[in-house]
DNA sequence: CGTCCAGGTCTAC
DNA sequence: GGTAGACCTGGACGC
């Protein structure tokens, strides 16, 4: 690995994947698509742009990076691409008849923020409003963490009346402080559930629970980006679109979950692919 | 203008 | 266990 200055960072694992943006700020551009945004690496905020090349994943950097600092950031793009994933027992289970046969050419690589406790953050300000509010509240963390998204640190001590009156964040607000305040001080520790290794998906999910504001649609939407796919992310935006793509008037939760049983610890991937199958551009 | 509700969660029955 | 109401905010509506 190599990098700074112009010179790219790159990663000798391969992905051959159709990267999913599914929180902001992110933009993807293309062809080729390009994925930008702003990195905290070590104490400075950089740019940098990620890209497939060649079958090999790129992220480039303006400013030149020390070594330490390409360490850090391959770190952070590791983590966002999940390049630790092994998808092909979710693709053995896609035969030629299964209706998610074409996610086998690299499909379902969720991309996710470089820390856990940004995306439990952000899927909070999903919540009970318009992708817009969604927008204007990340927009304002970003701004308060200087172009890159906030420390909990920085969180726990911005006092409320930022959230309520910059972010605009509504309840969400303490929900979120109370988080950061429990993850600064050291009491909880997020990134624990990126490695949580073989620790039981229910006992994730709990935990995931027991945070202010997280809760059965939360969770599952948290899960996906730590790369627990059994449980299906249901809300008012996958409910109506299941029923559109299958043509049917209405489904129970508990119809569309028996659905995709078959995918078993993927179901809630296979969920997801067959939602957004038309995000992507053939 | 008032009402409804959006990529829900919490509390109180 | 299941369900009603409240909850910040601000667009999208109907009147």
């Amino acid at each position: 690995m190599r990098g700074g200055g112009g010179e790219p960072v790159s990663f000798a694992r391969t992905i051959r994947s159709h990267g999913c943006a599914t929180l902001p700020p992110a933009r993807i551009e293309g062809p080729p698509p390009v994925y930008r945004r702003h990195l905290r690496v070590g104490a400075r905020i950089v740019e940098v742009a990620m890209r497939e090349r060649a079958g090999r994943l790129v992220a480039q950097t303006e400013t030149r990076l020390r070594s330490s600092e390409v360490e850090r950031l391959s770190e952070l793009v590791a983590r966002m691409f999940r390049l630790s994933d092994d998808l092909s027992p979710f693709y053995a289970l896609l035969g030629r008849d299964d209706p998610l046969h074409w996610a086998t050419q690299g499909a379902g690589r969720i991309l996710a923020s470089p820390s856990v406790f940004e995306d439990v953050i952000k899927t909070i300000c999903t919540t009970n409003c318009t992708w817009s509010a969604t927008q204007r509240m990340t927009a304002a963390l970003t701004e308060l963490g200087g172009g890159a998204f906030p420390e909990p640190q920085t969180l726990a001590s911005t006092p409320p009346s930022w959230y309520a009156g910059v972010a605009r964040m509504g309840y969400r607000g303490a929900y979120v402080r109370s988080i950061a305040k429990l993850v600064a001080s050291g009491a909880l520790d997020l990134e624990a559930l990126r490695d949580a290794g073989p620790t039981a998906d229910d006992e994730v999910e709990r935990s995931l629970l027991e945070l202010p504001g997280i809760g059965p649609y939360a969770a599952a939407h948290v899960m996906l980006l730590l790369g627990r796919y059994g449980r299906l992310v249901l809300d008012s935006w996958t409910r109506p679109k299941y029923l559109r793509l299958t043509g049917r008037r209405r489904a129970a939760d508990s119809s569309m979950r028996r659905a995709f049983a078959r995918y078993g610890p993927y179901a809630g991937l296979a969920f997801w692919l067959f939602l957004t199958r038309d995000w992507i551009e053939e």
